[in-house]
DNA sequence: CCATAATATAAGTATATACACATATTAACT
DNA sequence: AGTTAATATGTGTATATACTTATATTATGG
């Protein structure tokens, strides 16, 4: 019973669940992260998020939205979205294909340079993430991240 | 140099570049995580985030945004409009304190009611994801993401 | 070939998020 | 005490996110 405790029962119980919950640590340290990302990538007025939408534009040339969403674990919706606001940075261009219904997505050649200036900027967070937690630890966190992501995309 | 890549070298470049990415991967990794939660919550009409939130109230009673915002890792300005939206749920209560500039965050009854429930839906899932990737993995999961916040926080 | 089903995307609505700025209140210094 | 500093919160603006619904296009079954 949760209404029957006192202050400091629910003070520990607000504790040890917030210690334990994969949903509230992954979200907190996403955040956190995120402005370091996005501290980096400022002088080139791009986001962590547009950053990996960026990169994930340019390794799959004329893919369709659909096509985006999937590695991305993206709502088709949300990825659609995010495609505009690059789009009206000039960053990506988006064509009709053959089906009419589909829009392909490819980067620009500003897309490309942008990328490529990016690219640096990431290597320097990524190397200080590294030294910071180390290469084993950073090995072990992205592939347990990966195993979570599959698992829910297959349930 | 990104522009003078193929098509196949960009693309080896952003598979490399996304599975190295711990910003991406922590991303995509709580969007997916993040559905998961609200499916579970989505009988209280409750959200993932929302759930946490109520915990963090629950366990500090009479906290202001100030006080709260820092343990969740959180803008101060987006912990606020969060307050707003379960203070109009009727699961939180905000007074004055005698510093009028500060607000008094409470749960209220059916707040507390609401997180029971959802602390058993909670668990459910919680059980799913040890089940899935086995405690030991869960454990350093979790001490690896709480490592990475306090370094950021203290950067 | 036409009606219907399936598919791809966008738009409507709501929450989560942050930064910059505005406002109100308190503290601090002279 | 009065002016200025610091502090706590809210608002404006923009992006990220997802669910539901609408729209347009293609495929399918008769």
């Amino acid at each position: 019973m949760v209404s029957g405790k006192s202050d400091q029962e629910l003070k520990e119980l607000s504790l040890r669940t917030g210690n334990a919950c994969v949903g509230f640590n992954l979200r907190r340290t996403t955040r956190l992260l995120q402005r370091l990302y996005d501290e980096a990538f400022e002088p080139l007025g791009l986001k962590g998020t547009q950053f990996s939408l960026l990169m994930a534009v340019a390794g799959n040339k004329g893919a369709t939205i659909g096509e985006l969403a999937q590695p991305l674990g993206m709502e088709r919706s949300t990825l659609s979205r995010n495609i505009t606001v690059m789009q009206k940075k000039g960053l990506v261009i988006v064509e009709e294909g053959k089906d009419r219904r589909q829009q392909k997505i490819s980067i620009t050649g500003q897309g490309l340079s942008v990328l490529q200036d990016a690219l640096s900027l990431w290597e320097r967070v990524q190397e200080r993430l590294i030294r910071e937690l180390g290469e084993e630890r950073i090995k072990n966190l992205l592939a347990d991240l990966q195993s979570l992501s599959q698992w829910i995309k297959e349930t």
